[in-house]
RNA sequence: GGAGAGGUGGGUGAGUGGCUGAAACCAACGGUUUGCUAAACCGUCAUACUGGGAUAACUGGUAUCGAGGGUUCGAAUCCCUCCCUCUCCGCCA
């Protein structure tokens, strides 16, 4: 959520951001309407004091057992007016409220203008010596990460299909295991080497939370939904992690705080049906360690270097190619104000995936979900966080990416070197 | 699912219609005292919105005692609805 008073104070920026993020908002209709509640609150403010003063004087000749009536008919009156300013005051209040949640954030001014992946930027790249497709051509043909899951057994999407719907993935054996290294490494490298505490959190939250995030009320139709409970099933762990705070003040010295967590993370995908819809490239449930930051206002966009070189360290050791991506303006989404996403090698795809996606919100979702800290000494003012996060990764699509990276010629998968004390196998087939 | 109890400021906790934005205590912060620590004493100690002022210092006003609605000239206090927490019973990984 924007401020209101950035708003009032430089519309024609707020404009301009928002074209930029390929967004539509009237902002003329939000100034009317702030500027309306504002007439009305001048208004019905000086009528309550009016009603506050004269209800001492009525306490007072009540006391002095005199008569009151006069004035208490009058204040009725003022009353009923109140009620009703107070009324439209409440509409205006939720109308404001609304056009507010529906403006995106602005980028930052590091953001290239554009409109859409092909403006995108890439930043850096990172890859170990020789990777089938982009560093060497390969002997023999390469399998996709499906042909390798069913060969070794590792995934079986037809019985996940039949347990759930396609985009359910059943892993199986060894692939089981490997997805439970996977989470585990990537949490220990975090927790232990990066400074991040970890937390397990729920999987389904209410609506506060979602509407905190930002998740609400744009992106409603790409979330399961519990009717019977009014909860969502999580997108993503940013959600439950970042609303950990809502409607707090943090101590100085909580600030900066780093969290990491898995969780399995669901989403509808709704009308997305063929695109990339192979595998595991686009799934309805999949696991995901997420990272998230709580910072102060003049360091967040350091923080956010940092977190972009937390994740890239977990694909480092897994010795995993990958290129780390600056997002345009028109393709950072709807909350953030610069995003970096970072994508691995699919030899088989003969493309990058998108496996993480590391994103300065700035203040935007602490001021949905009223999130602010106390600088230092108890007179300074709270002031709102800035909160980060970036996926420390997402399994799905760093499976792909280790299975058809560490295939060999005879079609075994060899284990990284770092995952395996996780699972205690060295190779697959 | 059944029965009961309860939600007040950072914490504990008083407060059943007007003098309560809210006692008292604790914590925190500033200070005095002190060789240091401790103790004692004094003071400060919510947030948001809105107006004046320079988008300062400062200052006026309004709101907030789980949320929303109602009664009343006036509600933390009375009434209704909802939410949440806790305890006991049942069920259960």
């Amino acid at each position: 959520m924007l401020d209101i008073k950035r708003l009032r104070e430089n519309p024609e920026l707020i404009r301009e951001g928002i074209a930029r993020k390929n967004e539509k908002a009237d902002i003329e209709a939000v100034l009317d309407v702030d500027k309306r509640r504002r007439d009305i609150i001048a208004d019905v403010e000086q009528k309550k004091n009016t009603r506050n003063v004269v209800s001492q004087e009525i306490a007072q000749l009540k006391k002095a057992k005199e008569d009151a009536d006069g004035k208490i008919a009058e204040m009725k009156v003022v009353s009923d007016s109140i009620k009703q300013l107070d009324e439209e005051l409440r509409d205006l209040d939720a109308t404001l409220r609304e056009a507010l949640l529906s403006l995106p954030n602005m980028c930052h001014e590091s953001v290239p203008v554009g409109k859409s992946d092909a403006d995108n930027v890439e930043i850096r790249s990172w890859s170990p010596e020789h990777v089938i497709g982009l560093t060497e051509e390969p002997e023999v043909p390469v399998l996709d990460h499906l042909e390798l899951g069913k060969k070794h057994a590792l995934l079986d999407f037809d019985r996940g299909a039949k347990l759930s719907g396609s985009g359910f993935p059943l892993y199986t054996g060894d692939g089981a295991t490997l997805e439970r290294a996977l989470i585990n490494f990537m949490i220990d490298v975090h927790r232990k080497e990066h400074g991040y505490r970890e937390v397990f959190p729920p999987f389904i939250v209410n609506a506060d939370s979602m509407y905190g995030t930002g998740q609400l009320p744009k992106m409603s139709e790409d979330m399961y939904h519990c009717t019977e409970d009014d909860l969502y099933l999580i997108p993503t762990a940013e959600v439950p992690i970042t609303n950990m705070y809502r409607d707090e003040i943090l101590d100085a010295e909580q600030v900066p705080s780093y969290f990491c967590g898995y969780s399995a993370c669901f989403r509808r995908e709704a009308g997305s049906y063929g695109k990339q819809t192979k595998g595991f490239l686009r799934v309805h449930q999949f696991n995901k360690v997420e990272l998230v930051k709580f910072v102060k206002a003049e360091s967040s966009y350091d923080e956010l270097e940092a977190l972009v070189a937390n994740v890239e360290k977990i694909l480092q050791l897994l010795e995993i190619p990958y290129r780390v991506r600056l997002l345009c303006t028109g393709d950072t989404s709807f909350s953030s104000a610069k995003t970096y996403d970072l994508e691995v090698w699919s030899p088989a795809e003969k493309a990058w995936l998108e496996a993480s996606s590391c994103s300065n919100f700035e203040d935007f979702q602490a001021r949905r979900a009223n999130i602010r800290w106390r600088p230092q000494g108890p007179k300074s003012k709270p002031e709102f966080v800035h909160t980060l996060n970036g996926s420390g990764l997402a399994t799905s699509r760093l499976m792909v990416a280790l299975l058809e990276n560490y295939q060999t010629p005879e079609g075994k998968i060899i284990v990284p070197e770092v995952l395996q004390p996780y699972t205690g196998f060295a190779m697959i087939g």
